[in-house]
RNA sequence: GGGCGAUUAGCUCAGUGGGAGAGCACUACCUUGACACGGUAGGGGUCACUGGUUCAAUCCCAGUAUCGCCCACCA
């Protein structure tokens, strides 16, 4: 034992996370690891955290982003780099508001409206101090190497004069204006939405055809909304319509009503649909709305906020589904429902936010002029500054960024940016930017800003713009983001429409879009399904190490995953075998100072040789974000290469002459293998490189390079060679029953393999006085080798064996020989294809030579014992 | 309607124009001096279907089926 290796605690047999992790967090965060230094002159690599919820807590979303952004930086900073990594939150306008007012409910007993606008406010910040943030420790016990010491949050100071900044600079310069349009309500939330926070889904109503007018002077139209009918000013017809040319410029009694309306031409109508009629309410319908701004229709609103029917008479007061019911009733009752059809499927918008169905309305509100801005934002990506990571997401970000319509950004909340805009009571409006007061006795806009407003942001609010910081300079644009696909068009495209405007360069320059996270059957997780999984759970009880080595074992790029409790226990399995093997090398006394062993040979040189290529593919698949091959790499490095093989090899060598070379290369590839692992599992390989080499921290270790020197074709061959006399020995002694704790006498013969090395792995021991061979066995690789089992042999299943082997090889030489003896293929095929055939053919021809003797002589054997 | 993707072992997924792979699960044996959260050996797949291209197709092309996601529309 060395010096060190004296000095060093030894190992519990067992990992136990839980203890191990929790005190080195806190170490790395005293210590400053996680700190960017704008000043040094390393090269910058810079991440901004798709910011969680205030409200949010960490699920197994954050946990794969994180645990993929974590790899990122942590491997970055170990090559070198000056890495931000920033952290931080978004004040979720809406989301909040939904708790806030459910956490007032509940304490006080009292609706938003009960609440003057800054008293409300105050309390969301109250609330927000109190019962948000969460995540943040959350992150902690994830290993989240962010540097705290730059967290933002979406509404603290610097990034709110960043909101005003630009929202000036955009209404300056004409890209943000105020009109009155149909837009996206909520009537639970009162709020507008924009098109991107709708979900659509397949939904049953009923489709009813009403007629319009009498006699001559009728039509009939059909609704899955007859309670917007009495909003209704005008039935469309296709202009080219023969059924209703006649009509087009007649006028039609509008039902329940004491209006006549006018039937109109409109290109929109699809004659094929229903009765080519389409009833028109351009206040609470988006394609009506259009219809009637190009025929100047009225457009009477006939529903509050609330979606309670507003236009005066009996339906006055009645929500919009009772009313649906009670004016079908009443035209029924007039004889005016002409088919009616239920349960009839159609697309149904809800609040993405509380599902609520969303409600069409007409409204004044603010938008974003967003052409010229997406068409940027669309040249950025076609020219090559940004890409999507995989590919494949290409198309996605086209399909949106192409066809943007103008972004409603006003919300009717309070928590938010509030609107920058103040009015003077004749209605003159005013842009007021971060240094400039409003006139007195004007009055300020009543909306909040949209929450994706200030997250479009984040890539360079959180450096510090719009003053020029050196941050900024330094870490624009970004060298990655990790998000979901999900948010690719809420938070992706607005960040580029934003960056490219106030920054004139991408945000980032690469896209690394993740796949959502699914339970062992492939189902989304969703809280009614009840397949919801806390991360922290599963840290809890296999550690944090676990749940981010399973996640990015999974993370296949863009691809979705499937994640259960069985998968988690494997990778802590799996810590368990690092420390286990970490274990065996400071118990062996391991040493990684001094001088890099030369002259290594047998498994040392071997071990050495596989660990420089895997340090190159290592890196080869980090270029391509490929976490999954990765860890798919290192796993089965470690515990293949390393562990089953290099330390069952090393464990002879450590008795003999060589001891000091071995412990030397056992050192330095425990050292590099923690050093890779790093990245993937912090706490384990801390813990276990700190004991290792004595170090500070792997954090700040360098990663390791490939010293192409070490690599060594002829070690690799004889390693081979041994795996193979090995295992063919093992599958002998299995199928023979021979138990693997019993010393069997045995002869080798021909070939080239270390000897002392297959004797000590098999139990092999050497023949002595009286040997008698009663078994023989060659081996591919040529090596003889004689058991004396003393006439135990059991000949049937030893026969069975290698009948089993000589099939194998014979179908091996006659699909080779097939292969040859056609003209097509010896002629077209490329020479290398040719030239593999004929070895394999050779290989096989070989092989059932050797098992065709062995077969001989084992009926020799059975002749000769008389049996 | 437009776009994208998937279909490979019981499950979750890699993969390649020329020998079907991994993890988990399963079977047998094993308390071998790092580890039973372990070791050794083993069983298990017409690579969805049908055509085509090719000397050669699980892989390329076309079509079919099933499933999933995104966008648009749905009076």
């Amino acid at each position: 034992m060395t010096d060190t290796a004296a000095s060093r605690p030894d190992l519990p047999t067992h990992y136990a996370p839980a203890e191990v992790e929790g005190p080195l967090y806190e170490r790395w965060e005293e210590r400053g690891y996680f700190t960017a230094d704008p000043k040094s002159d390393k090269p910058p690599y810079s991440i901004v955290i798709p910011p969680p919820n205030v409200t949010g807590s960490l699920h197994l979303g954050h946990a794969l982003q994180h645990s993929m952004m974590d790899a990122l930086t942590r491997r970055a900073r170990m090559r070198g780099f000056d890495v931000l990594w920033l952290p931080g939150m978004d004040h979720a306008s809406i989301a909040v508001h939904a708790l806030v007012e459910r956490y007032l409910v509940e304490a006080e007993g009292k609706g938003r409206f009960d609440y003057s606008r800054d008293d409300f406010v105050s309390r969301a910040w109250e609330w927000k101090e109190r019962y948000g943030g969460q995540i943040l420790g959350q992150m902690r016990r994830l290993g989240d190497g962010v540097d705290w010491t730059r967290e933002r949050f979406t509404m603290d100071e610097g990034l709110s004069r960043a909101v005003q900044t630009i929202f000036k600079s955009l209404y300056d310069n004409d890209l943000i204006y105020r009109a009155e349009r149909i837009i996206n309500w909520c009537p639970r939330d009162l709020t507008a939405l924009s098109d991107a926070e709708v979900d659509h889904s397949e939904e049953p109503g009923e489709l009813v055809s009403i007629r319009y007018g009498d006699g001559a002077k009728s039509v009939v139209v059909a609704t899955t909304r007859a309670e917007t009918m009495l909003g209704d000013t005008a039935v469309a017809v296709h202009p080219d319509d023969d059924r209703y040319k006649h009509l087009i410029g007649s006028e039609v009694m509008l039902p329940l009503t004491n209006r006549t309306i006018p039937v109109i031409a409109d290109e929109h109508v699809d004659p094929s649909f229903g009765t080519g009629a389409v009833k028109v309410t351009p206040a609470h319908d988006p394609n009506d709305f259009e219809i009637g701004r190009r025929h100047n229709l009225p457009m009477p609103t006939v529903m509050d906020e609330r979606a309670v029917i507003t236009a005066p008479g009996p339906f006055q007061g009645l929500d919009r589904l009772e009313a649906r019911f009670a004016i079908v009733a009443a035209l029924r009752e007039e004889g005016r429902i002409v088919a009616e059809k239920r349960p009839y499927m159609h697309s149904v918008g809800h609040c993405s936010r509380c599902d609520t169905t969303i409600e069409p309305r007409l409204s004044l509100q603010w938008w974003v002029r967003v052409e010229t801005l997406a068409r940027a934002a669309g040249d950025a990506v076609r020219d090559g500054r940004m890409s999507f990571e995989p590919e494949s997401m290409t198309p996605r970000y086209f399909q949106w960024v192409d066809g943007l319509r103008d972004w409603c950004i006003s919300r009717q909340l309070w928590w938010g940016h509030r609107i920058p805009v103040w009015y003077s009571p004749d209605g003159d409006e005013v842009c007021v930017g971060p240094d400039d007061e409003p006139p007195a006795g004007w009055t300020q806009d009543e909306d909040v800003l949209d929450t994706w407003f200030s997250s479009a942001l984040w890539p360079f609010s959180t450096l510090g713009w719009p003053d020029d910081t050196t941050e900024l300079q330094r870490y624009y644009p970004t060298t990655v983001l990790v998000t979901g696909y999900d948010i690719l068009f809420f938070w992706v495209v607005r960040m580029m429409l934003f960056g490219l405007y106030a920054m004139d360069d991408v945000p980032f320059k690469t896209v690394l879009l993740t796949g959502l996270v699914r339970d062992s059957s492939g189902k989304k997780m969703s809280k009614s399904k009840g397949n919801v999984v806390d991360p922290l759970l599963w840290m809890d009880s296999y550690g944090a190490d676990a749940v981010r080595m399973s996640l990015l074992l999974g993370a296949n790029p863009g691809a979705d995953q499937a994640i259960n409790e069985e998968w988690v226990v494997g990778a802590r399995n799996f810590c368990t075998k690092l420390w286990n093997a970490t274990r065996f090398a400071l118990i062996s006394g391991a040493t990684v100072q001094g001088e890099r062993p030369s002259d290594v040979t047998g498994a040392d040189a071997w071990i050495l040789s596989r660990l420089q290529a895997v340090v190159t593919e290592v890196d080869a698949l980090y270029e391509r974000y490929e976490f999954a091959k990765i860890g798919d790499l290192l796993y089965h490095f470690a515990w293949d290469d390393v562990c089953d093989w290099y330390i069952e090899l090393a464990k002879l060598s450590l008795s003999g002459t060589t001891a000091d070379t071995t412990r030397r290369v056992l050192g330095e590839v425990l050292d590099t293998l923690l050093r890779l692992l790093h990245p993937f599992v912090p706490f384990v390989t801390e813990a276990l490189w700190t004991s290792l080499t004595g170090g500070e921290s792997v954090v700040i270790a360098d990663w390791p390079t490939a010293d192409v020197a070490r690599a060594d074709a002829a070690a690799e061959t004889a390693i081979k060679a041994l795996q193979t006399v090995v295992t063919e020995v093992r599958q002998f002694r299995s199928a023979q029953g021979v138990k693997p704790s019993q010393r069997v006498p045995a002869r080798l013969t021909g070939g080239d393999v270390d000897e002392p090395a297959v004797r000590a792995l098999l139990r092999l021991d050497e023949p002595g006085t009286g040997f008698s061979a009663t078994a023989s066995l060659t081996t591919a690789v040529g090596v003889r080798v004689d058991f004396d089992l003393s006439g135990a042999i059991d000949i049937d299943a030893e026969r069975a064996r290698l009948t089993k082997a000589l099939a194998a090889a014979q179908k091996e030489r006659d699909v080779n020989t097939g292969k040859l003896l056609n003209d097509n293929f010896v002629s077209k095929a490329p020479e290398a294809a040719i030239a593999k055939v004929r070895d394999r053919l050779a290989a096989a021809e070989a092989d059932i030579d050797r098992v065709e003797g062995a077969l001989d002589a084992l009926t020799r054997l059975e002749s000769s014992s008389g049996a």
